[in-house]
DNA sequence: TAGTGATGGCTAA
DNA sequence: TAGCCCTCACTAC
């Protein structure tokens, strides 16, 4: 389910269970057996995300490199006190654990990822020298991604999905952006304007945060706008401050303008919402507000 | 209860 | 282009 705010929001939920903590590290699914060996009774040093991606330091400068895919799931949960000073692989164990991080109070399950490896300090620049701009990143600069977009004869729709581009956006963030600036998918890149491309790269500034703090994508103006006064009157905090990744329930309605809403009428206009495949994944559209002008 | 597709993206062919 | 990772929410039966 990951677009890079999951990321980001995975993070920081490890950063809050066991930042500067010594941790367990074991592989019950055995694939990570040799790594988890070399990460066990180490110190997690911070987690951080770009894109899609998520960084774990150890000490001893060592890394972990994790991409939960299409499947991967991560969730970090509070031990329950009865089991707390239980050896780790005491632990219960549902599917197939990957990896697990145990600290005092809480356990880590990684399952399904499709990556989960050690990296040297070095490889860490490589993997991220691939990557677009991260519009959570407060260093992310988007005449990076300019400049791959304004070259590019690929359609607009396919550029925002490539995170050597952008890294993070996915297919619904990338659906309801385009949406929202009103822009043709199916344009080439090299015909979208500097000022469009600029206000879509703010508007993903502004838009992922928020599905940071509340684990959930919200693209509707109503909904970004309540959660931004939530945010500014301190009341956000509630439902991020003890997040460890159960699952709270949508505070939002979980609506969007077009995202799997195929042939039911536009918000906009009323005319049938569309779809086809693109870059591997369904692309949402409506044709008449989105049209080429 | 079983089947399906997905908020990814790599590799092999 | 298909396979894979092998989860999870949702749907049809």
């Amino acid at each position: 389910m990951p677009e890079g705010h999951t990321i980001h929001a995975l993070a920081g939920r490890l950063n809050r269970a066991f930042a500067q903590e010594q941790v367990r590290a074991s592989s019950p699914q055995g694939r990570f057996a040799g790594g988890a060996q070399i990460l066990d009774r180490r110190v997690l040093v911070e987690a951080g995300a770009w894109g899609k991606n998520l960084f774990v330091e150890f000490d001893g400068d060592v890394w972990l490199h994790v991409h939960l895919g299409l499947i991967g799931v991560f969730p970090v949960v509070p031990l329950p006190v009865d089991l707390r000073g239980l050896d780790p692989s005491e632990l219960p164990t549902s599917g197939a654990v990957r990896l697990r991080i145990a600290g005092h109070g809480h356990v880590a399950d990684l399952r399904g990822p499709m990556t989960c490896a050690l990296v040297a300090p070095g490889e860490i620049a490589a993997l991220t020298g691939r990557l677009g701009p991260d519009p959570l990143r407060p260093d992310a600069d988007p005449d990076l991604g300019w400049a791959k977009v304004s070259r590019s004869a690929r359609p607009v729709a396919e550029l925002l999905m490539d995170q050597a581009v952008v890294a993070g956006v996915g297919n619904v963030y990338r659906c309801e952006v385009l949406f929202r600036h009103r822009v043709d998918p199916m344009r080439p890149g090299k015909e979208i304007r500097r000022s469009t491309w600029r206000a879509i790269w703010d508007d993903l500034v502004r838009l992922l945060p928020l599905g940071v703090i509340y684990h959930q994508i919200l693209t509707m103006d109503d909904q970004i706008e309540a959660a931004e006064a939530e945010i500014a009157a301190g009341e956000a905090l509630r439902h991020t401050a003890d997040l460890t990744g159960e699952r709270l329930g949508d505070h939002f309605e979980r609506r969007f303008f077009l995202y799997k809403r195929t042939g039911e009428p536009c918000l906009v206009c009323g005319s049938k919402v569309r779809a086809k495949p693109l870059a591997g994944r369904t692309l949402y559209w409506c044709g008449r507000c989105q049209r080429r002008r």
